[in-house]
DNA sequence: CACCTGGAAA
DNA sequence: TGCCCTTCCAGGTG
């Protein structure tokens, strides 16, 4: 597994065995080169030739680690060099594509090469051109697989992102599958079922197999023929075909939560429809399409038009409170309603004036998102999905500009309602009289007739009792008739709070944004009927290649377990086992050299864990600022400024509070130390988070991401887990199982078997006391609240300071752990911590 | 106000 | 598979 440098991949051999050689030909037999060549070509290890490129000796940490940004005096000959200057194009090139030659294989259990392992599809044959074909689609289950490399793929890309569910984006291979989500997707964004048959057909290596068509018939059949509508802040259920609207009132479920208005049943309408007007302006976003059945079919301009011909519509009403439970009932019975928002026929909720500002700049894939939801010149209800940093706001700020009614804004906390607030202000003409802040602290409301609201979910769905002023501003809320909602972050919301949120206020219009939209997670389900159906979803890899957001390396860090750690690891129970290895002192050590090899680079950077202690215990041994849960707000702003700001302050941890609502623009390298057990899409959102897109400089990568995990311990099982999203994002993670020239770093943490020793103890100790033995407390602890505060609260012993004092050495170490109050120990070394900065300030 | 604290929720 | 971490609201102080 090892080669001779002690790097390491966990793929080997070849990726797909089963199909190299009947469905690929020569073009993939690169894939399935020896590993250690990808070392060498794909830059991660520096592949300079000042550092030895070509031999992949590792003698120096230059080799584990990337290429200086700013390169040596040496080397910046080189690069103006024409011939260097290509030649690290290509490399960088090989390394896109190279990263499914380095994608484990046991991450893609169910992907293409399960498929194929299991089902014998010799059967179908192939057409004549084949070759110029870019996908395969499965009869058995609607699994698609792209060929990336295809000079049609793009194309192809775009359209399977509309029709079906990715599952997974690397290099070479993408694989996506036709569900009925996705298939509801489509048709909601103007799709057909012919032209999604037809294109399919198009595109298809081999005839697209009857099952299929039959699927995507029956699926497609019924989407798209009921619409849910909110008129006067009433709800109705609206169908045009009138076997419909009977069927739906003699469900069981339904049928009882239809409103008696007094009017019959059916009403007759005159659809007050004028000849559509289409949204042009949204739907000629893709000039370059060579393809004319591309534009036609995916560009959206093939409407309902049938629908719209049609000028009879038959609705009944249903109260605010069933809204939910009918959504959810006829996804069931596979009528998906359709929200959609006529905005541009609403003359009775008054106009906003609201309009981006003309230095405003979207770009082509925020636009394209955007197309998806005003194709058809209403505004679509759905979900978003683009990787942190690649600008949801700003897609957010223009459809509430292309809407232009009053408009509430979702946030998951009150920093975030800050910054949308700021953005909105930033990039369009929204006036601040118009814009109303909802928080804890700031309940506002505009005196206008239209405006806009930003708030946090807590803050809307509280259902314990409330304060006169925030009652006051709720019935605001829920009093009037919204014409646009934007929730942020929707993956991180549970379903239940989107239930309050979406039945108590009545937006016509509802736009869910999200970095990460997990599959696996049923809550995700939920959010298709309460939401609606995803619109787009974005592709990293094409968007890092593209510029919009940062290139990223990949690493995991294998540190072995000291020996004794490792004893007591294998004796200790599970639930204090994790102590064990994030303590690990090859860990830390390994911390510690990254830590030191970034920073001389010039990187910024961002150590995680959610382990609290360890947080502590790493960031005041190295000297470092750290953020968690109890560190004031106040404390936060300045070590974020001087992050930001200070270049002798280059590295913080983070605790968990990093994940949400920190904006951290400047960093470049994120080093991971624990993370929680299985949340693997944490992993994601960190990534994605930090690592957010500036295009600092185009030769070589401009971003790092470390796991440092420790080896033969869980942290190895829950890694891999946690890394699948990455992987299926196109990611490749490289694995090191040695770190050089570690050993020599002057100031090594616990290079010494007795620092080691000591520390073990302090780790069992503190063991002890989170397995519950309560010990007594300092008395007169002004602590702030934090973590334990509720602990702290049950114990009331009292224990004098002198007996603290009293001991010694490094048992003194070891009881101030034992005694321990987290919060004491931050209150007695902050100031230090602090007293750095003034220092570095000043300097 | 600004700041602290308990309690709740996820 | 559990629970710990975190955030938030409301109400109380100097």
């Amino acid at each position: 597994m090892t080669d001779i440098d002690g790097y390491q991949t966990r793929s080997k051999g070849k990726m797909f065995p089963e199909m190299s050689q009947s469905f690929f030909s020569d073009e993939d037999s690169a894939a399935t080169d020896d590993n250690r060549s990808n070392y060498e070509e794909d830059g991660f290890i520096d592949g300079d030739d000042d550092y030895g490129y070509g031999e992949s000796r590792a003698t120096t940490p230059a080799e584990v680690a990337p290429k200086p940004r700013r390169p040596s005096k040496k080397s910046k000959q080189e690069y103006s060099n024409n011939e260097t200057a290509n030649k690290l194009a290509a490399k960088d090139q090989n390394f896109l594509y190279g990263v499914t030659r380095d994608m484990p294989s046991d991450f893609v259990p169910d992907a293409v090469s399960g498929l194929f392992k299991t089902h014998d599809f010799s059967y179908l044959k192939l057409r004549p051109d084949h070759a110029a074909r870019p996908i395969w689609i499965s009869p058995s289950d609607g699994r698609v697989i792209l060929e990336s490399f295809s000079p049609l793929a793009e194309q192809a890309q775009d359209f399977l992102v509309t029709i079906a569910e990715p599952v997974s984006r690397p290099s070479h291979i993408h694989e996506y599958k036709i569900t009925a989500y996705s298939l509801y997707a489509a048709v909601s964004v103007g799709l057909e079922t012919d032209d999604i048959i037809s294109v399919l057909d198009r595109l298809s290596k081999v005839p697209v197999a009857p099952s299929i068509v039959n699927f995507i018939e029956s699926a497609t059949v019924s989407y798209g023929k009921v619409k849910l509508v909110i008129k006067h802040n009433r709800y109705f259920v609206e169908t045009t075909q009138a076997d419909i609207l009977q069927m739906l009132l003699k469900d069981p479920v339904i049928g009882g939560l239809r409103i008696d208005t007094g009017q019959q049943q059916q009403q007759q309408q005159q659809q007050q429809q004028q000849p559509n007007e289409k949204a042009n302006a949204q739907q000629n976003i893709n000039p370059n399409d060579v393809e004319a059945i591309f534009t036609a079919v995916v560009g959206g301009d093939n409407e309902l038009d049938e629908e719209d011909d049609i000028d009879a519509v038959h609705s009944f009403e249903i109260a605010n409170e069933s809204v939910e439970i009918v959504k959810k009932r006829c996804q069931e019975i596979d009528y998906p309603v359709l929200e959609e928002y006529d905005f541009r026929n609403d003359h009775r909720n008054p106009d906003l004036d609201i309009d981006l500002k003309p230095s405003t700049q979207i770009r082509p894939y925020q636009e394209k998102s955007l197309s998806k939801m005003f194709g058809n010149g209403r505004a679509r209800s759905g979900i978003i999905v683009l990787p942190c940093g690649a600008g949801k706001t700003l897609v957010g700020i223009t459809a509430a500009c292309t809407i232009k009614k009053s408009a509430i804004v979702l946030c998951t906390s009150s920093v975030s309602v800050m910054q949308w607030r700021q953005q909105f202000l930033q990039w369009c003409t929204l006036q601040p009289e118009n814009v109303a802040v909802f928080t804890s602290d700031n309940k506002e409301m505009f005196q206008t007739e239209s405006g806009l609201v930003v708030s946090t979910y807590s803050m809307v769905a509280n259902t314990r009792n409330r304060s006169h002023d925030s009652q006051k501003v709720m019935d605001f809320l829920t009093g009037r008739e919204w014409g646009f909602i934007i929730l942020d972050e929707v993956h991180v919301v549970p379903a239940a709070m989107f239930r309050r949120v979406v039945t108590t206020i009545a937006a016509h219009a509802k736009l869910g944004l999200t970095a990460t939209l997990v599959r696996e997670d049923d809550k995700i389900s939920d959010l298709n009927f309460l939401i609606g159906p995803k619109l787009y979803e974005a592709n990293w890899m094409e968007l890092s290649q593209k510029g919009h957001i940062a290139n990223v390396q990949c690493a995991e860090v294998w540190c072995p377990m000291t020996a004794e750690f490792y004893q007591e690891y294998l004796r200790e129970s599970a639930r204090k086992r994790m102590l064990l290895y994030i303590m690990n002192p090859t860990k830390f050590q390994a911390c510690q050299f990254l830590i030191q090899y970034h920073e001389s680079r010039g990187d910024k950077i961002i150590v995680f864990s959610d382990n609290v202690y360890a947080l502590q215990e790493y960031a005041l041994k190295l000297g470092k600022p750290f953020i968690f849960g109890a560190t004031p707000q106040q404390e936060r702003m300045n070590i974020l400024q001087n992050f930001q700001y200070n270049d002798q302050i280059n590295t913080i941890f983070l605790s968990k509070v990093g994940d949400t609502s920190i904006d951290l623009p400047e960093a470049t390298c994120l080093i991971q130390i624990s993370s929680h057990y299985g949340s693997r899409r944490q992993e994601a959102q960190r990534l994605g988070r930090i690592l957010r897109a500036k295009r600092r400089n185009d030769e070589g990568f401009n971003a790092f991401f470390y796991s440092l995990v420790s080896k033969d311990t869980q942290e190895m099982y829950y890694s891999t887990k946690r890394q699948a999203f990455l992987v299926d994002q196109g990611y490749a993670f490289k694995v090191i199982t040695h770190l050089h020239g570690m050993e020599n770093l002057p100031n090594l943490a616990y290079a010494s078997a007795r620092e080691r020793r000591e520390l073990l103890q302090e780790v069992l100790l503190k063991n002890e006391e989170a397995a519950g033995i309560e010990i007594g407390d300092d008395a007169d602890n002004t602590i702030g609240r934090g973590v334990n505060a509720h602990k702290k609260t049950k114990s009331k012993a009292v224990r004098g300071e002198g007996s603290l004092a009293g001991l010694a050495g490094g048992e003194d170490m070891a009881y101030m752990e034992y005694s321990t109050n987290k919060n004491k120990d931050l209150k007695e070394h902050h100031p230090l911590i602090r007293k750095m900065y003034y220092k570095n300030l000043k300097k």
